[in-house]
DNA sequence: CTTATCTCAGTCCTACTGATATTT
DNA sequence: CAAATATCAGTAGGACTGAGATAA
């Protein structure tokens, strides 16, 4: 965490991007930590969460993650009764995951640390201003 | 780099910011890897540019590094001509970390660099929006 | 036989720790 | 002697690579 800031810098846009995702990050990661977790796993979770059982080689392609580091994810969260693995019976190589409903619960959980998290550092702005804040950053991601 | 996202994350400004922000930092990394370079380097220049010579704790204490890592970045930029130890004659345990005008050019380069990584990112967005959005994160970092 | 999926061991890279030299 | 500054070697951890196992 930076004490100050290069004032040249905080002209830049990209910056502060920067600079504040990373406040966000390291607050999230800290409640993560304490569950046993870090952000891949709830990644993981949520995209289970909304798509639900798919391969680990989906989950690693469309969460742009390493192949091998899905392997040890799932293998944590399923060691947390998270999720659960399966062979998929219509292509024995896959493996199915899917989240448990203990799993379900704690990514409800996980969704309130990080909203109420998000809420804190959006405090100085009015609730106008999030919402703008919050389609302007759709809008890049789109674009 | 994510093929897609977990939907339920995408209400999340914070995960939107990390995302976002994410992008950037690939990009600007892009160019200065070509550099022989990479974001702490710029971070260094910045702060120099800005606030004249200081020592190398001083700049690991404002920008947020560790001192060994001051070392080898400086190392670096050294070797590039771009900054120049000297003694501190008040205190020679330090060395007074001073931009070249080299150093000085190259860092004008890379605010265009990175202001046309940020202008490219921020395309999506109204001369209006990317005003106000600027604003908002300085609010945000402020707060 | 080739390809796809998952796993694992090993490697590389980065960040940090601890120790040292020098100066205050 | 104790504290501050810079350096460097070593360590720990993460991300990625390549090879192996199983199945299609």
């Amino acid at each position: 965490m930076p004490a100050s800031h290069p004032s040249s810098l905080l002209t830049l846009t990209t910056y502060l991007l920067s600079q504040t995702a990373k406040i966000a990050k390291r607050q999230l990661d800290a409640q993560l930590q304490e569950r046993g977790m870090r952000l891949r796993h709830m990644l993981v979770l949520a995209w289970l969460a909304d798509n639900g059982s798919t391969s680990q080689l989906s989950l690693a392609t469309n969460l742009g993650l390493d192949p091998s580091d899905v392997t040890s994810t799932i293998d944590d969260l399923e060691g947390l009764k998270l999720v659960k693995r399966s062979i998929d019976p219509s292509d024995r190589r896959r493996k199915l995951i899917a989240v448990t409903s203990r799993g379900a619960t704690e990514f409800g959980r996980l969704q309130d640390i990080a909203a109420e998290i998000s809420d804190d550092l959006l405090a100085p702005l009015s609730e106008r201003r999030r919402a703008a804040l919050q389609a302007d950053l759709l809008a890049i991601l789109e674009g």
